[in-house]
DNA sequence: TGCCAGGATGATG
DNA sequence: CATCATCATGGC
């Protein structure tokens, strides 16, 4: 099999990338693990990280960046989107396993983003017991009310030196109930040090569990979707109650050989393969 | 109205 | 180690 690379061409304001296999911008971004994009059209987003906002869209041209260099595609985005992976050989090679070729034919195309772990971890924490909508509402507004302008109403995800300098009744706005003093618990550990975020980077996925769950509300369940979503920890499978039933129904053994080293990625299209239509949780 | 949402916590079989 | 009530809120 010949592996077709990817190429980005910037044309005049714009990069298009075109030659991707195995992305499905609509799936990646909606399947629940950010929080920061709006659809606004047929294959086509508006959203924030870095720092950065950026309208995206997908057609049969390819991925066009608008107003990105293609500089910028490549220090940021081609990271972002997890497009310096070959997931055309990793799903061929999930693929092997029927279980996991069903769940990867069933939604083909699904990344998992490589985001920014503060962000990351906020986010999974406001997601606990929640559901994707009123998650995306509450970071929206979090980022509105703390979060740095730039400009056409986009606001950067507030640092957490700026939320752990609030007092609890300034996030009352975001309507984030019981989820809203783990916030704060996590900016003020971030900020103080006692959470260092960069230092995770060069620890062992069980040590850096171990410093994530020190933070109130953070479990096992939230620390690893920042490890996956946030270090690109492919490695890391996150898993509920629900999710452990369904990975001991189907692989009593653990996740077939094939996996490799990528459990993480083949978590993500048996979750959605399971939460779709015709397989609803217990 | 009642139930649910990619959970964590602390207590209890 | 599995299960359970509780937590706060909005959408359906």
């Amino acid at each position: 099999m010949v592996t077709i690379p990817a190429t980005a061409v910037q044309t005049g304001a714009d990069t298009l990338v075109a030659g991707l296999e195995c992305f499905n911008l609509d799936l990646t971004l909606g399947c629940g693990q950010a929080f920061r994009w709006q659809k606004t059209g047929v294959g086509a987003w508006h959203g924030v990280a870095f720092g950065l906002a950026l309208d995206i869209s997908q057609s049969g041209e390819g991925l066009l960046l608008k107003n990105t260099a293609e500089a910028q595609y490549e220090s940021v985005w081609k990271r972002y989107f997890g497009l310096d992976t070959d997931y055309a050989a990793l799903c061929a090679r999930l693929g092997r396993d029927g279980g996991l070729r069903q769940a990867v034919e069933a939604s083909p195309g699904i990344r998992i983003l490589r985001q920014e772990p503060w962000e990351t971890l906020c986010s999974f924490i406001l997601s606990q017991n929640n559901n994707i909508p009123r998650v995306t509402g509450i970071v929206r507004r979090l980022c509105e009310c703390f979060g740095e302008p730039l400009g056409h109403g986009d606001f950067a995800f507030p640092a957490a030196e700026r939320l752990a300098a609030l007092e609890p009744e300034a996030l009352e706005p975001l309507r984030a109930g019981y989820r809203a003093s783990y916030l704060l618990d996590a900016a003020r550990k971030a900020a103080s040090g006692e959470l260092d975020l960069r230092e995770l980077e060069s620890l062992s996925t069980c040590e850096a569990r171990v410093r994530l769950t020190a933070v109130r509300g953070v479990g096992r369940k939230v620390a690893d979707c920042t490890l996956l979503y946030g270090f690109g920890r492919l490695e890391v499978v996150p898993v509920d109650v629900w999710m452990r039933r369904v990975l001991r129904e189907m692989y009593p053994a653990g996740l077939p050989a094939c996996a490799g080293d990528c459990g993480g990625v083949a978590q993500q299209y048996l979750f959605h393969w399971r939460r779709s239509a015709g397989h609803p949780r217990p």
